[in-house]
DNA sequence: CCATTCTGACTGACTGTTCAGTCATACACG
DNA sequence: CGTGTATGACTGAACAGTCAGTCAGAATGG
C-alpha cells in the first residue's frame, strides 16, 4: 500500500460507509435468522421469512451465506461460542456460597433466559444433522461448566466442609434439577409450571443436604 | 338378518379374512412412521417412506390417517399412552429398597431405551407445534411419576427414614439426574459417553445421601 | 360345488403448491 | 462511469395429498 493511497482516504475513518455497514447487515442476518429458526426449527424455518425480518431480499442473504444449513451453522455457533466470560472467576473461600453463587448465574443465565432455552431444543432437535454443533456446546459450554462445577465439590471435599461423595465423579448431579427445569418448560411451555424461585432454593437445599459434611 | 343368511357363514369366523388384516395395517403403518418421524423429525419426515417402509403404496396411508400431522399425533400418542402397567405396584416396606426399584425400573425402561429417548426428543421438538401431545405426556407419565416419587419420599419422611426435605415439594430432584442423561445421550448421541452403570448407582448414592437421616 | 357379480382395500401416476437457491437488473458510492 | 452490493421475479425440484383404476376375495345364484 502506497503513501499516496493511504493520503486519499479520510484518515479516522479507516473504513468506508458501505464497509461499515456489512458487519450490521450479518447480525442483521442472524438475529433474524435465530428468531425463524427458534420459533420453527431447521425444516420448517423459512428463508423468505428470514429477509423479511432482517428488512432485506432474500437474494442478500445469499451473499453472506452459501445455503441454509450454513446459515443455520453460523446462528447456532454465533451463540453458543460467546464469551463464557468471568464465569470461573472467584474460586476462593467456602464451598457453599460459591454454589450459591453458580446456582444464582446459572438460572438466571440459562434457565430462565428464552433465548438460551431455544437454543438448547435446536441442539436436541437437529444434533441429528448437525453433530458438530453440539461438540462445540459441548467444548465451550457443558465441559467448562461441568469442571467448575467439580472443583467447588473437590475443594469442599478437601476443606472437610463436604464429604466424600459421588459428586465429584459425575458433577451433573449437583446441576441436574437445572437441566429438568428447562426440559420441564420445553416441553410444557406455560402450562404446568412450578414456582422457579422457590425451586431454586430447594434444589439448593436438596444439593447442600446430599454433599454436606453433618456431625 | 334371516335364518338362512346366518347359516351359511362359518360360524367361529365372525370377521373376515380381510377384516382381520385391518389392525395389522395400521401397526405396520405406525411402525413405520415411528421410525421415519424418529429418524428425521416431523417436518423432515417424508410420507413416502413411511410407504416404502411398511411396503405399501403412499395412497393407502391416507385411508387411515386423515394427512402427515393426524399420522404424527397417532404414532407419539400411541406410544405415550401406552399402559404404564403396575409401576405404582407395591408402596410397602421401607423407603430405600423402594427407590432402589424405582430407578432401575427409570433407567431400564427409560433412559437406556432408544425408543423412549426418541418420543422425548420428538415431544420437545415439536412441542410448539402439537403441544397436546405432551399434555398428554405429562398427564399419563409426569405426573403420575411424579406422584409415585412423591409418596415414596413422604411415607419416608414419616418413618423417620428420611428428614424433612424439600424433595417432599420438588420430586423433580430425585429423578433429575435421569432426566439429565436422557438429554445428554440426545445431545451428544455416543460421544462423551459416560458409564450409564455407574452414573445409576452413584445417583442413588446421592439422592439418598440428601434424603437420608443422619443421626 | 362352481360360476358370476359385487365390493372396497389398495395402488401409484398425477397435480398443485411450496420453497431453496439463482441471476439479470438496478442501485449507490467513490 | 465502474465496481461492489442489493433486489425480487423466476426456476426447478421435492413433496403432500388425490383419485381413477385394479383385483383379491366375499356374496349370491344355480
Amino acid at each position: 500500500m502506497t503513501t499516496k493511497e493511504l493520503s486519499r482516504r479520510k484518515l479516522p475513518q479507516t473504513v468506508s460507509k458501505r464497509e461499515a455497514q456489512k458487519p450490521q447487515r450479518l447480525q442483521q442476518i442472524l438475529a433474524a435468522a435465530f428468531e425463524v429458526f427458534a420459533a420453527h426449527g431447521y425444516e420448517a424455518a423459512r428463508i423468505d421469512e428470514v429477509a423479511e425480518r432482517a428488512g432485506i431480499a432474500k437474494g442478500t442473504i445469499y451473499l453472506y451465506f452459501k445455503g441454509k444449513d450454513q446459515l443455520f451453522r453460523a446462528v447456532v455457533r454465533n451463540l453458543i461460542q460467546k464469551p463464557v466470560d468471568g464465569d470461573a472467576g472467584n474460586l476462593s473461600g467456602r464451598s457453599e456460597p460459591m454454589l450459591r453463587e453458580l446456582f444464582a448465574r446459572m438460572y438466571a443465565r440459562v434457565v430462565l433466559n428464552p433465548k438460551a432455552r431455544s437454543i438448547i431444543r435446536l441442539l436436541i432437535a437437529e444434533s441429528g444433522k448437525f453433530p458438530q454443533l453440539s461438540d462445540i456446546y459441548h467444548r465451550e459450554i457443558i465441559a467448562p461448566g461441568m469442571a467448575v462445577v467439580r472443583q467447588i465439590v473437590m475443594k469442599g471435599v478437601a476443606s472437610g466442609e463436604f464429604h466424600k461423595t459421588t459428586a465429584v465423579e459425575f458433577p451433573q448431579f449437583v446441576v441436574a434439577p437445572a437441566v429438568l427445569a428447562i426440559v420441564w418448560r420445553l416441553l410444557h411451555g406455560e402450562r404446568h409450571a412450578f414456582d422457579l424461585d422457590a425451586y431454586m432454593k430447594a434444589h439448593l437445599d436438596f444439593v447442600l443436604a446430599s454433599l454436606r459434611n453433618e456431625p
